[in-house]
Order: structure tokens, then C-alpha cells, then sequence
DNA sequence: CAGCTCACG
DNA sequence: GACGTACGTGAGCTGG
């Protein structure tokens, strides 16, 4: 997430906790070796208060912790006495120094320390850097060498009393305000940092000079004017040091070397890995208290003799074997079962793979089971092959377990909350357990870890993971199962033929996982992967399970009706073309309208050169006057919604619930976006009247509503947050028509004589800023000339000048970086950025839409994942989304109460990580069916 | 299986 | 001056 503003960092001075927690504590040291850990675990407590404490309103975006990293610092260049008199660390805390740094990194938040620098000129530099960039900032700390940082969007924070410290409370302590600070403490000097400073003056007296005049160097050249001569001597003596003094107590904000804000990114703590560091340093009353935040088991700690203590240094990554499909176990009993199990306990992970017998979750059985839990491991437990017989009356094999015995036996370990499960599109595995009871959870998704790291660069199926992360490439299961009319599903392997394919998978899946882990918190995505990514696992899943009921018997008349108009229109399609032909064939009807009946203005469409029938096309010859072309337009329009809708659709009914299940992808759109198939309810008509009445074949069941809300003009509302746009912004606020707003700042119509017309056209470029407008794109959907099309948008860019700057920061990013980042982190990768021409020309659009559409998807995202929460106690179940737009089922009486809840956590989902400067605003209805509702 | 067309935001 | 263009999707149909 590059840093700016909206965003919020947090900067902790680490060496000042790490001796608040040495001295508040006992010296305790670890039972098994001795090990002192006291101010590790003082450390660790105030470390953990600082999350819970930060979490909720204005809560950190970014945020470090900053460490001292030796005794001497350029400061000792200066004037080498500079802390001579600091007396050493005591020897018990020495050793705990860098545990202190494995325990933040344990928390997972971000640990600076630089050689040669204190820690206050890293916080110093960051502080500034954060500033510059139009972010707040707030320094955890109650050192007053830092207090001349504040102000201008930083302020401290005393984790002692808990008590802000702005500029006020600086000038309290000082007598000055911040940027005054180093000329008082020049003068002052500091005993305990040995800064000599001038004798016999102390901060009073120093504050008092500096404020009579101006500055310490007006002071110094003027010195001769103090009335107090023992004062004006003491000035006059030592200004050197005092100027030396000056020096060393001005953090510089330069002087650090590379840091960038945007690796401080806030995540969430690993659970296992933070555990583990709690666990190996004995720490059982936070590990108790971290895992019950968590939801999980209290962490087994063991108190015998442990393993030594890691090594310092980071181990490079290992050389793992390469996998070896030879070593896969197949499972047939429970007892072969148990030891795996056990296994899987003690790694408190397992890649997880189930072999479902059909797509459709929700319908299929159950093949299989594959588990890996760790490297060169991998057993499959078949549970639905299929032995002798043929078609329907195929046997069981022999020697398997039963899917009931097996999910049974796996249970307790898929619901353990100490056991993540690790999939690759894990939504699948969880929505079949989900029909046997079993809630999967906690789960862990390579695929859409990928996602987070990289949607737009590369693809995520699990093949092309592997290949481009571990090197490895598995046998095309076509090898196994044939391919053709004569091929074999996977259940009619013979089980120990399926182990290794099957078991191959769930190895391959864990090898990525620990791939991937390190990768998330170095490309910056984390928060991504676990705020927008994998909660959204077991609410997809709830949503897809619940389906949406629909009236088969209104689509089915629908469908004969459209049959009848198509027959209709068929006969005067045929009779003016003068023969029968395939109308829904272009070509067919290219050939006719071009060059049978010899009508002009064809195009050559795509790569092949054929001519075009597209909508417009046949628009402009209908706009000539001729017939054909309009009744062919009025045939595709039936056509159509026959045979996506009123026919399709109701072949999706589900037989065990009578409701239509959607599936959602959530790295389908490079965007952020979700998708929708088989089938997909995010298109289903309603911009023409016929297509509307589909909507009504959406039904909600006897005694419920169905109820609807979405967000208005989402993308242009972050538009003008994101871009900076005052004018655009203010209408927001006043809640002034956008479009009419726009259009009268345009063509200077005022806002009460606007016409449709103008305002359209207005409606049209705001559109198209969103999509990275063009002449010709404009121009083409408004149907003027280029030139005049260019017209409007130079006045546009003109009126509103912050869109190009927005536009070209956006694609400078995009060459600079090879991706663009949403408010909220997620990266979309445009690396046709780097290409020439028209594909660049392309990108560049991209990048431009990119984090308008992303936000608005990251947006819904939040407030899908808070729902479920919100609608605690109501029967109210969401069941669609379509992009900016969620669709409820309540009974009547839960109506009104559904609408307000769910509009409040959608209208406030981009806090706290974002505020936005434009409000959001969400609308809403209830209905019969899905066509009132709207 | 690619290309065209068209449904949605 | 010529490229070729609005951003993001999925599905049904044709025809090679």
C-alpha cells in the first residue's frame, strides 16, 4: 500500500518498553534453561496491550516497531561524549535485546533498527516522511527528544498514562512549541544524555530566552544584550557547545538511510507463529490470553527441556527434496488413520484436499480425501471408488472407508481451532463439509494468497502455482484417466492408482503454503490476504449454500411466450431477407445484410475480418430506414433472454433445495471484483422492460421479502476521494446530482434549466474518466464527432484539473511499481504497462480504472465480511452480491431492521482503515420478488 | 475451442 | 501520423 493520506502511522519506541519492562518486572528467567526472559516478557505484554488498545477507531495502518541498534551513532562523531556517561545494559538484559525483536516480529509487526542510527532519527525520519506524504502519524513514546516532531499531523502518545501529547503538552513541558524545542534543549544541555549545553541554564530559563528572542541563533548573535551579566557571559562562553548541543539534539530527518513506509503495512498476527513464540519462551498466561482472542485451544507449553534457542541469524530457505509421488500412503482403516491425525496435531497444519465426484459441491460425493501434513508427506483416503459394474450399477471398491466413517474420524481435526487447513480454493472443500455439519475453520487458501500477491500478473490454478513457485509439474491427469468419450472419471480409478495424483495435490498445496507465508508480509499484502481475502471464505460459502429461490413455473411461461415472439419475428426476418437462413449465425446474416442486399456501412470486426453485426451496426441501418436489421435486433433481444434466462436458469435448480446456487469466484476479476457462474446471477437483465421481468421470476418464499441495497455511484464517490476533487467532493456532500452538477460546470447550464440531453452527456464523460477516457470512446458512445468528443473532455480536465493529475500519478505508479494499489492495499499488477502502443494504451487505462473499481470491490468486501456479525439474532440471510449491490432474504417482520443494520455496515465499511472525505450512500427496497425490491 | 454477441456493474 | 481504444466480468451460440 504506497503511504498517504487517509493512512495512520504508528511508530514505537521498542528500546524504551524494553527497559520500562525490564524494570517493572522480577527477573524471571525461563524454567527449562535459565534463559532470562523478564523484560521479553514485560515487552511482549506491553506489545500485545498496544494491539488490543489499537485496534477500532483511527486505528493504525502502518505501523513499527524502532529499536536502537549499537552504543555509538554518528552523534559520537560530533562530540564524543555524547551518552558517555549511560551507564551499560545489565548483563541479564543484554541477551534479551534480541528476543525483543523475534517477539515483534513474532506479533508480525514491522521491526527497524539501523546501524549507526537511534532509534529516535529513524522515527524522526519516518515521522517526517509520513507527514510529507499527507498521512498522521503517531509516535508511541514519551521521550522529550521526541517531542519536537509534533504537530502538523504527528503527535505522541505516553504509553505510561496514556495520555496524547500534541502541541500543547509540548509547549507545557517546554515553554515553546515543537519547532522551538531543539533551541531549548540546545541551551538546556541534557545530564543524562551528557549534551552539555550551557551551564546553569535549565529548560525555564532557556524557554524564556528563546521567547524574548525568537531563535537560539538570534540569541547567540545578540547575547550582548542580556541584562543578567553572569546569564550573558555563560552565553557568550559556550555558544560552540551550545551549537554543538543544537546538533546533537536535532533529529534529522534526512539522515536514515532507505526507508520506505510502505512495508510498515498493519497485519494481523500469524496465530501459530506468534504462539509458537509465546510457547517457547513459557509465556502461558498471555499465550492463554492471545489464543483465547484468537478462539483457539489453549497452546500445549512444555516445560522440559527444550530445543536450543534459534540461531540469530535467519536460516536461508531450505533445499527441500523434490517431491515424490512414490511415497504416498493409501488410507483404508481407521487405525492406519490415527497416527496421521496425531501428526497433523503436532504440525497444527494440513494441506487439505477433497476429490469430489462432480462439480457442484452441493450435489457431489465424495471421492476421496488427500492430507499432507509437511513435506514428503501425503496419504489419500478413498472413501467413493467405484469397483466392478458399469454406469449406474457400478459397485463400491472394496477396501475403503465409508465417506460418513472417514469424515467422522476427520472431525474433530477439520473443526480443530488449532489446526489450520490449507486448501486451494478451500470455499469448495468447506461448502461439501458444510452438507455433513462440519465447519471447516481455521482455513488457509493458496490460491487466493496468490491472488493478494499478484492478480493480474499470473493466473492462480494450482498447476500454474506450482510450476512458477516450487518448480514442479505434475503429471497431466489425462495420462491417468484418458481423455475423450472413453475417459475415466477419478472415482473409477482404483484407490491406490487415485493416491498418488490426489495426495500429490495436497503436497503441492503445503509446499505453496510455505512458500507463500514468508512472501505475504514481504510483498506487502497481508492485510489484503487477511482482511479482504480469507474472511470472505466461510461468508461466500454461506451465501452460495442459501441460493435464492426463483418461480420456475413464471420462467417457464416466459419461455413460451418468447418462443412465440421469436417465431414471429423469425417470419419477417425471413420474408424481408427473401430466404430462411440462421439468424443467430453473423456471419449468415453478414453475407445477407452486406452483400446480398448490398446495405453499406459494414465494418470488419476482431481478427478475422468478418463483417460486423453488432447491436450498433444494425442500429445505424435501422436509422437508415431499413426493416431487417431492426427486426433482427428485436430477435436477439428474445433470443437472448430466452436462452440465458427463462430456459438456462431453470435448469440450475437445485432438487434437494429448489433454490438456484451460484458460485462465486474470488480471484476470478483482476480487480477485486467477485464473479459469478454456473450460473451467473451478477447479469441478469434489467435495463429493458422485457429483460426487467425476468427479475420477477426472483422470488422470496412464503411470508419473506427480498431485499435490496446498494451503494449509488460508489465508483465516481471514490473518484473524488481518491483523485482530491473539491467540486466533485462538495456535491457528494450536499448530495447534489453528480451528474447535472458536472454537466453544469461544463456547459455552464445552470442546475435548475438543466435538459436530459446535456446531462447525459455529462453522465457519459463521468463514466468514462472512471474507464480512462478517450476521443474516440466517448465519441462513440455519445455518437458525435471525435473532435468533439476531445471538446468535451479537454473542458472536463479543464473544470476539474486534479483527474489528470490523478491520471497521470496513477500511471506513472503503474510503470514505476508494474501495479496499482486500492486505499485499502490491494495490488492490481498491469504489466502490459510496460509494452508499446496500443497494448500500453490499454494498460494505461487499466491502471486508471483499476483502483476506482478495486476500492469500490474492497469496499463491499468489508461490509459482506461484517455482516454476518450485524445480522446477529435476525433470520435475515444475504444471498447475492453484485458488485455494488447485496441481496437479502428476511421474514416481513425483520424487514425494516434488516435495511437499517445492513445499510449501517455498508455505508461505514471502508472505516476504520479509510475515511473517506465523500460519504457513502446506500439504498435500499423490499419486495415479492427481486424486481420489486430494486 | 475461438470468436462474436450481449447480459450485468 | 498511425496505431486501436472506453473498465471489469460469464454464457450461449456458431462454425471450423
Amino acid at each position: 500500500m504506497s503511504f498517504g493520506k487517509g493512512h495512520h502511522l504508528h511508530l514505537i519506541d521498542g528500546s524504551a518498553f524494553i527497559f520500562r519492562a525490564y524494570h517493572a518486572l522480577p527477573p524471571l528467567t525461563r524454567k527449562t534453561d535459565g534463559l532470562p526472559v523478564g523484560a521479553v516478557a514485560g515487552f511482549c505484554n506491553m506489545l500485545w496491550k498496544y494491539i488490543e488498545d489499537s485496534r477500532g477507531n483511527d486505528a493504525p495502518t502502518h505501523a513499527a516497531v524502532v529499536f536502537d541498534h549499537s552504543a555509538k551513532t554518528f552523534r559520537n562523531d560530533l562530540y564524543a561524549d555524547y551518552k558517555a556517561n549511560r551507564p551499560d545494559p545489565p548483563d541479564d538484559l543484554r541477551p534479551q535485546f534480541p528476543l525483543t525483536r523475534d517477539a515483534t516480529r513474532a506479533f508480525n509487526v514491522a521491526c527497524l533498527e539501523i546501524k549507526d542510527f537511534e532509534a529516535d532519527d529513524i522515527i524522526g525520519a519516518l515521522a517526517c516522511r509520513a507527514r510529507e506524504a499527507g498521512g498522521k502519524v503517531t509516535i508511541i513514546s514519551s521521550d522529550k527528544d521526541l517531542m519536537q516532531l509534533v504537530g502538523d499531523g504527528v503527535e505522541m502518545l505516553d504509553p505510561i498514562k496514556n495520555k496524547r501529547i500534541g502541541r500543547d503538552e509540548v509547549f507545557e513541558k517546554f515553554g515553546v512549541y515543537p519547532e522551538k524545542v531543539t533551541d531549548v534543549q540546545a541551551l538546556a544541555g541534557d545530564s543524562v544524555d551528557n549534551v552539555p549545553g550551557a551551564p546553569g541554564i535549565g529548560i525555564k530559563t532557556a524557554a524564556q530566552l528563546i521567547n524574548e528572542f525568537g531563535d537560539l541563533e538570534s540569541l547567540l548573535a545578540r547575547a550582548d544584550e542580556i541584562k543578567q551579566p553572569k546569564r550573558r557571559q555563560t552565553l557568550i562562553d559556550h555558544a560552540d557547545n551550545i551549537r554543538v548541543s543544537k546538533q546533537l539534539v536535532t533529529l534529522d530527518c534526512e539522515s536514515a538511510p532507505d526507508l520506505t513506509l510502505e512495508s510498515l503495512e498493519v497485519a494481523e498476527p500469524d496465530h501459530k507463529q506468534l504462539l509458537d513464540f509465546l510457547s517457547e519462551m513459557q509465556f502461558r498466561t498471555l499465550a492463554n490470553r492471545v489464543a483465547e482472542r484468537f478462539r483457539l485451544g489453549p497452546p500445549a507449553i512444555i516445560d522440559a527441556p527444550a530445543a536450543p534457542p534459534a540461531a540469530a541469524e535467519a536460516a536461508p530457505p531450505p533445499v527441500l527434496p523434490p517431491i515424490d509421488p512414490a511415497s504416498y500412503v493409501t488410507i483404508t482403516d481407521l487405525d492406519a488413520l490415527a497416527p496421521w491425525l496425531a501428526a497433523i496435531g503436532q504440525e497444527g497444519a494440513v494441506a487439505l484436499d477433497l476429490q469430489l465426484d462432480r462439480l457442484d459441491e452441493l450435489q457431489a460425493g465424495l471421492t476421496g480425501v488427500a492430507i499432507s501434513p509437511g513435506v514428503g508427506l501425503g496419504a489419500y483416503i478413498p472413501t467413493g471408488h467405484l469397483g466392478g459394474g458399469d454406469g449406474l450399477f457400478a459397485d463400491r471398491a472394496a477396501d475403503q472407508l465409508s465417506p460418513e466413517a472417514a469424515l467422522d474420524a476427520l472431525r474433530p481435526m477439520l473443526e480443530d481451532p488449532a489446526i489450520v487447513k490449507i486448501g486451494h480454493d478451500i470455499k469448495r472443500d468447506a461448502k461439501y463439509l458444510a452438507r455433513h455439519g462440519i465447519a471447516l475453520a481455521p482455513v488457509a487458501d493458496v490460491m487466493l494468497m496468490s491472488y493478494a500477491m499478484s492478480a493480474g500478473a499470473q493466473g492462480h490454478g494450482l498447476d500454474e502455482l506450482s510450476e512458477g513457485n516450487l518448480g514442479h509439474r505434475r503429471a497431466p491427469l489425462k495420462e491417468v484417466l484418458g481423455s475423450g468419450r472413453n475417459a475415466l472419471t477419478f472415482a473409477r480409478l482404483a484407490p491406490d492408482v487415485a493416491t498418488r495424483p490426489a495426495a500429490e495435490e495436497a503436497e503441492m498445496i503445503w509446499r505453496l503454503w510455505q512458500n507463500f507465508r514468508p512472501r505475504l508480509p514481504a510483498a506487502g499484502v497481508t492485510a489484503v490476504y487477511e482482511t479482504l481475502e480469507r474472511p470472505l471464505i466461510p461468508v461466500l460459502a454461506a451465501m452460495e449454500r442459501e441460493g435464492v429461490s426463483i418461480d420456475p413455473a413464471r420462467l417457464n411461461r416466459m419461455s413460451g411466450d418468447f418462443a412465440q415472439k421469436l417465431a414471429g419475428i423469425e417470419d419477417d426476418v425471413f420474408r424481408l431477407a427473401g430466404q430462411r437462413f440462421n439468424i443467430g449465425s453473423p456471419k449468415q446474416l453478414g453475407e445477407i445484410l452486406f452483400s446480398q442486399m448490398g446495405m453499406t456501412g459494414g465494418r470488419k470486426s476482431g481478427k478475422t475480418g468478418a463483417l460486423s453485426t453488432g447491436a450498433d451496426v444494425l442500429e445505424d441501418l435501422a436509422g437508415e430506414g431499413h426493416e431487417l436489421p431492426q427486426r433482427v435486433l428485436d430477435w436477439r433481444l428474445i433470443s437472448k433472454l430466452k436462452a440465458t434466462y427463462t430456459d438456462a436458469l431453470q435448469t440450475y435448480v437445485n432438487p434437494d433445495s429448489g433454490r438456484v446456487h451460484t458460485s462465486y469466484q474470488i480471484a476470478g476479476a483482476t480487480t477485486g471484483r467477485l464473479a459469478s457462474t454456473e450460473p451467473n446471477l451478477q447479469n441478469i437483465p434489467i435495463r429493458t422492460e422485457e429483460g426487467r421481468r425476468i427479475r420477477e421470476a426472483f422470488v422470496a418464499p412464503p411470508g419473506k421479502r427480498l431485499i435490496s441495497l446498494d451503494y449509488s455511484q460508489i465508483e465516481l464517490r471514490l473518484l473524488a476521494h481518491v483523485a482530491d476533487i473539491p467540486a466533485l467532493k462538495q456535491a457528494f456532500r450536499e448530495g447534489i446530482d453528480i451528474h447535472t452538477m458536472t454537466a453544469s460546470q461544463m456547459f455552464g447550464v445552470p442546475i435548475d434549466k438543466m435538459d436530459r440531453e446535456t446531462r447525459n452527456r455529462a453522465k457519459a464523460i463521468n463514466f468514462g474518466v472512471i474507464y480512462g477516457i478517450s476521443g474516440f470512446g466517448l465519441a462513440r458512445n455519445l455518437k458525435i464527432p471525435r473532435a468533439e468528443a476531445q471538446a468535451f473532455i479537454d473542458t472536463y480536465f479543464e473544470r476539474f484539473p486534479e483527474i489528470r493529475a490523478y491520471m497521470d500519478n496513477t500511471v506513472a505508479e503503474a510503470k514505476r511499481n508494474g501495479y496499482v494499489s486500492t486505499m485499502f492495499g490491494r495490488r492490481i499488477h498491469t504489466p502490459g504497462i510496460a509494452l508499446n502502443g496500443p497494448a500500453q494504451a490499454g494498460a494505461r487505462r487499466q491502471a486508471i480504472n483499476a483502483p476506482i473499481q478495486g476500492a469500490a470491490a474492497d469496499i463491499i468486501r468489508r461490509a459482506m465480511i461484517r455482516m454476518p456479525d450485524a445480522l446477529e439474532g435476525l433470520q435475515a440471510r444475504m444471498l447475492l452480491q453484485v458488485h455494488d449491490e447485496l441481496v437479502f432474504e428476511a421474514p416481513e417482520a425483520e424487514v425494516d431492521e434488516l435495511i437499517a443494520r445492513a445499510r449501517k455496515v455498508m455505508e461505514g465499511a471502508a472505516e476504520p482503515v479509510v475515511r473517506l472525505s465523500v460519504p457513502l450512500v446506500v439504498e435500499g427496497g423490499a419486495g415479492g420478488s427481486w424486481a420489486e425490491a430494486h
